[in-house]
DNA sequence: CTGAAAGCGCTTACAG
DNA sequence: CTGAAAGCGCTTACAG
């Protein structure tokens, strides 16, 4: 038995009994349908296996329908519940989304943003840090989503407010009577603030800040690192605010090596409320970011601005909250 | 200033001075282009900021040029190495690679393979455990990767032996003086695999298997939960094989919470060699599973199968090989 | 609602 | 290599 050639819409439209423009209709949901011929059509696509072709609909349509998303990495997680609420606020706009992860593009020497040029994607979300070498066309709808130090003109920006996260998980660890507060910085705009917030909150207090820049990356790695290198210089640190929880999860590495105990010798403070710090092994105390509501706040201005492309870009600006686990306490002795 | 729109390829056989056919050559490397009119086409393209169309060159060749694979779930990272894997493999026979997460598309009430199906994929890689509900066309090349539970006719397989990883993991536990080694299982056809390994090691080694399934995720709660139970229902036990690697981070919780000392007190496996393994916060002695290479041979199938669709059906096995780290040691005193 | 027509931006095959 | 032609499977706009 050879294999048919995939259903077209002419076929779906002869078994139904109807013209191709109603297939056509139907397909895109249009209201102008009687139930009869929507039951007939649908009945027809169920019996062939019918699946319309992206291509020839992106083609005929002169819109893709997809909006490219540009991550920094699949391993930091963060990105996850960006996409989730992303996903729900435009899948009802019948917009279809497609991922594309820096780190793993770097490896292929391909810039991420040319597939989706070719792809004709109808707007762009930057998940990530941009950099210059990203050529985006002046007329491309663009929602950065995170604090960033380079700025898109003309984009929107969906954040929550790192500065005042960072106060706040500060705040929390001298409400607690901490005094010798280190904090693990990163490169990105996102580092950047939640440096300044903790350092806002270490000056009212009237404290000396005391910031470790173990490298550009925030990972477990340099999370580490940064707090052996803090620990080594300021031995009687009794708090770490780090600069995300695989940061954080570095530095637990650190205190155990260095057998303090957290959080009675030592208190850590992560940031992102990743699925990692709500593991048992961790029970990271964490400042969550919000980064579902996020993703719902990306896709609402993206459906704005494509049906306003002149609309002046907006800033939207969320509110983290603290996560109260058990890596925090009163400091002990030392 | 109106946007201009979007370069074709018209545009670019003008300015290059050249006809379209030859744009459409160098377009798809074609040898029989001269150097020098192919450099004019170049420099066209790099003047016009031109990018091919997809969905045209999709639906002119009659082919998508495109792999859909299909996760599990973003949060279970062992995809990312095969993923790497998969692109070098692919990208030099200028494939490109969609990915869809179950997870986040369960969320929407949508399946993952119709999107795919659109965009009418070349073939199907499966880095997930197939369900029923899965209706996959009879003539589309499919690649599993991983050991699964159910087969799918016609299909290559690509997965390392975890069946000779987990005999290989419990035999390094057993010449280590363990004899009271628990295993911790979970859903689907890898886990039943590691599962039997387990317990061919045990049986030749004439112990009882102590095998606990505390649900069908293999996740760091089931982890923990089933680490509680085994703890509970045999307290003398000195070492766990985990079903994978969050599950290994489940049990060092367990432990830590009952203050046993690891590997002192409790030895733990991992599975995956995962980059969770690799932290400093874990060092998780684990089975690498060679994902990274899986990638490359899931690679190769589907060249082979799309130059020879006729050809049978290929399983490739790769042997896995236990990392040693921290977490493993002779049992103490218990 | 139908039906005929044009067109989206490419690839393919072919005569020259 | 060029150039003219057909066609991929849809959407769009329109006359009826």
């Amino acid at each position: 038995m050879t294999e048919p050639k995939r259903a077209t819409i002419y076929d779906v439209a002869r078994t139904a009994g109807v013209s191709k423009s109603l297939v056509s209709l139907v397909l895109r949901n249009s209201p102008n349908v009687s139930p009869a011929r929507r039951q007939a059509v649908l009945e027809a696509i169920e019996q062939l296996n019918y699946r319309p072709s992206h291509a020839a609909a992106s083609l005929a349509g002169g819109s893709s329908r997809t909006v490219g998303v540009v991550i920094d990495d699949y391993t930091n997680l963060w990105f996850v519940e960006l996409l989730r609420g992303l996903q729900d606020g435009l899948s009802a706009a019948g917009l279809r989304i497609a991922v594309s992860d820096r780190t793993l593009n770097a490896h292929i020497a391909s810039d991420p943003l040319d597939g989706f040029l070719s792809t004709r994607v109808e707007a762009l979300v930057l998940a990530t840090e941009p950099t210059e070498s990203m050529r985006i066309p002046a007329n491309m709808p663009v929602v950065v989503a995170g604090n960033r130090a380079m700025k898109i003109p003309g984009a929107d920006v969906v954040a929550s407010d790192d500065r005042a996260g960072a106060r706040q998980a500060t705040e929390h660890l001298l409400s607690l009577g901490h005094r010798r507060i280190g904090h693990l910085t990163g490169g990105g705009g996102a580092s950047q603030q939640r440096r300044e917030g903790y350092e806002q909150a270490m000056r009212a207090a009237g404290l000396e800040a005391l910031v470790i820049a173990p490298g550009s990356a925030t990972t477990e790695e340099t999370g580490y690192r940064g707090t052996q290198e803090l620990l080594t210089r300021f031995p009687n640190t009794t708090a770490i605010l780090a600069g995300n929880d695989s940061m954080a999860m570095g530095a637990l590495a650190a205190a155990r090596e260095r057998d303090l105990q957290v959080p009675g010798e030592l208190s850590v403070v992560g940031y992102d409320a990743s699925p990692l710090a709500a593991t048992h092994l961790l029970q990271l105390t964490t400042v969550d970011s919000l980064n579902s509501e996020i993703g719902a706040e990306v896709a609402a201005a993206l459906l704005s601005r494509l049906a306003d492309p002149a609309r002046e870009p907006v800033s939207v600006r969320l509110a983290p909250r603290l996560i109260q686990r058990r890596t925090t306490a009163a400091p002990g002795r030392r």
